[in-house]
DNA sequence: GTACGTGCAAATGATTTGCGTTAAG
DNA sequence: CTTAACGCAAATCATTTGCACGTAC
């Protein structure tokens, strides 16, 4: 794993990297201080903001955010989201295919050098239906 | 258009209207705000929150969230955004293809019913590169 | 005339920051 | 030992709400 060196591997971070680690269900900021403090019951919040946000910008973790709240994700490898509007489970669409095809697609805006792409889905899941 | 019946055209609601059918920039609340003031200096950010909210939920403009930031836009069609990182500037890419493809590939997900899709392109423009 | 909208100030909620203390390397 | 990270409380920023007054229809 690249930039990893130098990191203080403190109780605190380790179990937030874990906790998203072991969770693909997109947790927000909430959902990590609540499961993090199952271990590390006088964790604070300030401290699972500041870990957070070090740990992407390591490149450790992914943050995405869906309806303008923060979520965060493991999955660092290029996918797509789909959310059901009634409940608003998120899961992870991996198509390879699809990001080829936007990229090929956006090549005719000479203008723009991109970068990564993603495509979100908006739908209602099988529960909800 | 449907859904304007019964709407109080006030001088607020009808500036912040024309303010965001005229901007293709894709402005946050405060833009609005600032922009609105120019004519209305009277006006509350309290009134734009709500005009804008109101607005949304008619169907006469569209919200989108772009990196956490809340955003309106006149554009009511199906299409994608390009995302500068450099300078934050935003345009429409509109691409019934791309929209087409990405239905066409998420109908094997047999769980869901997918209403909508959208493509964010991240990358630099022009003026940034 | 009535219901809905407005402006203002206060309330709420999310995130960041300052600082004295603690712990990783 | 030294520096970065922690916990806590206060500060900041975005958004919402309560309410007395105003205005579209």
């Amino acid at each position: 794993m690249t930039g990893t060196e130098g990191i203080k591997y403190t109780n605190q971070r380790v179990e937030i990297l874990n906790f998203i680690r072991d969770n693909f269900t997109h947790p927000t900021v909430d959902d990590v201080y609540e499961g993090v403090k199952k271990k590390l019951t006088r964790i604070s919040k300030a401290t699972v903001y500041q870990n957070l946000k070090f740990l992407t910008n390591k490149g450790l973790i992914q943050e995405v955010n869906i309806k303008g709240v923060s979520r965060f994700e493991p999955n660092l490898t290029p996918h797509h989201h789909i959310i059901c509007r009634n409940c608003g489970s998120i899961v992870d669409f991996e198509s390879k295919e699809l990001t080829d095809f936007s990229l090929e697609l956006i090549k005719k805006m000479k203008e723009y050098k991109i970068e990564s792409t993603n495509t979100n889905f908006f739908g209602v899941c099988d529960k909800c239906k």
